[in-house]
Order: structure tokens, then sequence, then C-alpha cells
DNA sequence: CGGATGCAGGAAACCGCTTTCCTGAGGCTA
DNA sequence: TAGCCTCAGGAAAGCGGTTTCCTGCATCCG
């Protein structure tokens, strides 16, 4: 690779003069000796080295993103806000996919230390497991010390700013519209346990079971992987366990329409024997037949709040913002009213 | 943040060393001194600076990649598969969304040669601009000349590796699939007319409607955005021009997704009014209302065979390898011969 | 005409790390 | 005991930039 050093060489001026010119320093520099070296720089493709700009200037520029997987659609549309966000900033992201595993989440706080990041914003959901978010604390607290910015989306357990999607709430909506129309028998297919998303979503079905004086017993609760696979899974076993089911809430749309291709292979007519709600509002909600009744969240909104937030250096870091993003019930055709 | 110096003064021990045990050199070094050093970087909570180890080792580790936009499906798809096999090689990758912008494209190209990237993956459709290629041929040359590795997906008109899907021969397969079944009245709802895909697809299709004695006139070709909304919106003119079609085909999955939500609003019937067609299989095609039959690329794998060309430093770069990626027909619900 | 002022450009220190080369202590052989 | 070898550990030279500080020249003023 061509260096400064080079590029001085050929302009015959020394680096610093080259240097300034090509960084665009305040200094004056003669409209000659400025033509020369952007010549040279022309001349040998002479690109600054990022890594040793970085070094000398001091000066933190990236930022780095851990989320789930990008390739999954929830993600993906936070991502892109997140990104939309960063460049407007003029900012690089680099983008960490842990597949959520705890130990590679770890590493990925690490390496974007290394990469000496000026935020981090990890998105997903949070960990049942305390062991790991005590060492995920530890690491982000070191961080955090040394000037690094760091916001979440939706993990409640760890500190720094934070969008919160209404995952309760969500919940709860969809619940309300189940229990409030009729149905008694609903079942619920759910991601991992170990995910906070989940608990959180359950916890708000729940209250409205409560509310509105019905129950939710655990044997209409399958768990399975949060994604389309899993939804057909889960459905499938949860049928099985209950045949006399009317309603099913998926905690995301995803499992969803893996749970409407199954219950179609079976036979089941979606939404006049069973009603399905899903969760998040996916761009492909609407597209499935029948489209899907789901709790929408304002994901590439979240994803650009967060990644704001991380970049507004103006805030300080002792107190915390929390905004939340608000959950609303989209009403298509998947869902009913019980007949009676 | 602390650095090496801090480290090595609290271990009492010089830079040297403790950089030795940090980073694992061979060089031997007495049990006494690592322990020593190992504490200090544990209550330090040290991470040796990514850009100083660089610049000091002179060994490109990262690699980049340059995608349209990884929230689309099918770029998401492809940047799994690259990402698996990068991460796989240890290497870090640097996603970059083009959004389908050439200048955006250049200044990537600069961008992941000022981080000293080891290979830059571009994946997605090339453009029908001689201008515009040659500015990114001259910059690809230029990072190829310093060493750096170039592999492309579906991109025929920029040196270097390559996998290539069959464009053109899925094309053909999915006009052999509607023309060969009695349809002759084929609309098409095309992508940008600039990119290479498009006018591949197209290609294709056209091939077949020859050889099988039919014709696919100018008017039947319908041009928007390669999404959801361009496939609604180029499929409502379509039909308004040609309201006697019997088949259409979508240039890609998303396009026909949206394609098939305005049909259904239309109150058009798939397939017995209208046969629809695919391209991509993306993983919701199996999920909407019919079915999409649709012709299938092994998105996931061309990207990890993108990187691993990428990163396969044996090989020389005088001697481009291609690799083709195979179209095959996926057939499902939304096709059915034409009824006479 | 002499000294103060302004300003373009260069020398050199520094960013944080790696690695070569050197030093000095200890162990071995003769 | 002298001489040599081995080897752990340190000094210092980079890697490729930026930036402070300094120099030397031209300009301006009294």
């Amino acid at each position: 690779m061509a260096t400064l050093a080079d590029v001085a060489r050929r302009a015959g001026v020394s680096p610093a003069t080259a240097s300034r010119i090509i960084s665009g320093s305040t200094k004056l520099v003669t409209d000659e000796l400025r033509a020369r070296v952007l010549r040279a720089v022309d001349e040998l493709q002479y690109v600054p080295n990022a890594h040793a700009q970085l070094l000398a200037r001091a000066q933190r520029t990236a930022v780095g993103v851990i989320v789930h997987d990008v390739s999954d659609p929830y993600f993906a549309e936070i991502t892109r806000g997140l990104q939309q966000v960063a460049t407007a900033h003029g900012r690089l992201s680099i983008i960490c996919n842990s597949y959520r595993d705890p130990a590679r989440e770890l590493e990925y706080v690490e390496l974007l230390r290394a990469q000496q990041v000026a935020a981090i914003v990890l998105a997903g959901s949070g960990y049942h497991d305390a062991a790991f978010t005590k060492a995920l604390k530890a690491k982000l607290a070191a961080y955090t010390r040394t000037g690094g910015r760091v916001s979440v989306i939706g993990r409640h357990e760890l500190p720094g700013d934070a969008v919160m999607p209404a995952n309760e709430e969500g919940g709860y909506l969809a619940g309300c519209e189940l229990f409030g129309t009729g149905h008694r028998r609903v079942g619920v297919i759910a991601g991992p346990k170990v995910l906070t998303t989940t608990t959180d979503r359950l916890a708000g079905l729940r209250r409205a079971a409560r509310e509105l004086g019905r129950t939710l017993p655990a044997r209409r609760v399958a768990y399975a992987g949060f994604d389309r696979d899993g939804g057909a899974e889960a459905v499938t076993a949860l049928l099985d366990a209950n045949p006399d089911l009317t309603a099913v809430v998926a905690l995301n749309d995803q499992m969803a329409v893996g749970a409407l291709s199954t219950l179609r292979a079976r036979g089941v007519a979606v939404p006049d024997q069973i009603s399905l709600v899903g969760f998040d509002d996916m761009p492909i909600a609407r597209d499935v037949t029948p489209a899907l009744t789901t709790v929408r969240l304002p994901l590439a909104e979240m994803g650009a709040r967060a990644m704001s937030m991380a970049l507004d250096e103006a805030h300080d870091t002792d107190t915390p913002r929390i905004e939340p993003a608000e959950a609303t019930l989209i009403r298509r055709e998947s869902t009913q009213p019980l007949q009676s």
C-alpha cells in the first residue's frame, strides 16, 4: 500500500504538509503544493490507513452493534434503523451476530472494545442467567469507565441508555383481543424460556387473563425456538395436548407464520376454527393468508433511537435514559370473536 | 483506556514482556512473570488496541462486504453465508449497505481499503453504467495491486473470483414452466432496468419464449423497484395495460409477494385466473398463499463460497475462478397449466 | 533601513503495540 | 577457573499517520 510518506516524497513535500492537505486541516497551504499533493494522491491511488489515523487522532469513530442475527427479520429491521442513524453521523458500524450465544456476546464486547468503538448497542432479548448477566455488566462497566457509551434495546437487566419495547403491554393487548372476545381456551407458542422477551410477553398475556377472569394454565404454553420452525413445532405440540383450543398467540410473527403453515397442513381453518395472533408486525405479517393480526413494535425506529442515544455525547452516562417503544395491536384477518 | 504500558508498569515488567505474554508469542517467559502480567490484565480489564496491533503487525485481518441492504431478505441470506465463513476463519467482517447507490459503493471500496481489509466481497447486481463500472474497476484494481483480494457475487462486469448465479438459466426455467404449459400471454414484473440481474433474468425468459415459439413483447414487461411495493405497482400497471394475461413472472420473490397481495385485492384468483412465478426462493415464498412457485438460488451457499474464495490465500489472483450457482425451479401452488 | 509581525512549511514527538536485536546472568564443558 | 553457550528479559526501532512546535522568509511599520 502507498503510504503518506510515499505521497509526500512524490510531491516533494514533507509528510506533515501532505497530511494537512489530505485530511483537511485548518492550517493554510499554498495552492501550488496542494495541487502537487493531490496529484500524487491520485497517481498513487493513496488511501490513508484508517488504523494509523485512529491511533494518531485518539478519536473513536466506529460504533458497534451486537444483535442476535441480522438475517432474522426482527433484527434486520432494527439494524436498518441503527445503521441509518450511524451513517447519518458519518460513523462506520460494526455489526456482530451473537446467535443468542452468551459466550459469544461477551467475546464481542471485548472485540468492540478492542476496536475502540465510540459506542456499543446491544439489541435483542436479555437472558435469565445471573452469572452471565454479571459478567456482561462487568465488561460493559469497564467499557463505560473509559468513556464508552452503551445503549440497549429491550434488555432491562443492563445499565445504560435503553429503548424498551412494551413487551408486557403488547402481551396484554394480544390477551385482551382474545380473552375479550369470548375465547377461553387460548394457547401460547412461546420462544425460549431463558429470554426475557418471552417471559415479558407471557406476563402481559397472563395479566390480561387475570383481569378478564380467565386462566392460562401452563399446559397451554409450548416453548420452542423463536423462528418459523419453532412455531410449527410448538403449535403441533400444543394442539396435540389441547385439541379444544379456540385461539393461539404466537410470541413472535416468525413463529406465527410457522404455525399458520402447520395449521393449514392439518386442515385447521384460521380464523374460523382457531384465531391466531402474532407479535412484532414483520413485513410478511400482512402478506400471509389470512393476514396476521399482530402486536406491532416500531422496530426500525427503536433501532434509530437507540443509536441516537448512543451517539448523543452531550448526555452524561450517569443518568441513563429509558425510552419506551409503544406496542399497538394491528387487527387483520387471522382473528375473530368466538362463535358460540 | 488502559494501555500495554500500564499493564507492564503494574506488573513490574517491560512492555515487551507484557506483549509477549498477552499475545502469546513463542518466546519463553517465566511463570512468575506470566502470572503477574495476567493479574494486571485482569485488574485493569485490559484489552489490546486492535488498531495499534494491526499497525504493528502489518497483517490484514478483517474482511469487507458490500451489499445492497442487509435487511433485504435476499442479501440477508447471502450475508449469513458470508459471515459464517468469515467467522469460522476468525475474521471480523465489516458490512456496508450501498442501497444501490453507485457513488456510495465507490466510497465504501475506499473505506474498506482504508480499513486494511484482507478481502472485499461485492454482492448484488451489477449496473449497466459504463462510467461507474470503469471507476469501480480502477478502485478495485488499485486494491488488488497491493495484495487485496476481491470476490463478487453475480457481477460479471467486475474482475476477480466470482460466484455466478444462473440468472439467465433461471429466467429460462421460469419461462419454460409457463410457455411450456400453454400460457401465451405472459407478463413480467421486473426490477430496475439498470441492474444486470434484471436484464439477465429477462434474457432467459426471452430465450424460453423464442425456443417455444412464443413472444414476449415489451408492453408486457413492467419495471419497478426490486421490492414488495415495486411488485404491487408493477402488476397494477401490467394488468391495466394487458387485461388478458394468463401468467406473470416476477423477477424476484419480494415483487411476487407484492403482486400476490395486489392480485388478491383486485379479486384475481391465483393460479386459477393468473399463474405467478417468483425468483430467488426467499423463506417467505412457501408461506404465502398460494405458496409461490419460484426459481431457487442457493443464497447462503453463494455467500459462503464467495467468502471462501476471498479468503483462500493459496489461489493466485491472476486467474480468477468462476463458480456457477445453479438455479432450480421449485413448483408450488401459484402456477398451473393454462386451462383451455 | 532595522526590527516586529505573519505565515507557510518542516522536524520531530507521539499514538499503542510488535519484534528484532542486544544484554547480562547462569550453566556447561574443558 | 576460563570460555562459551543458552536463554529470559529489556531497549528501541518501527508500523502510518497527526500535531505541536519551531524555523526561516517575506511583509509591514516607524
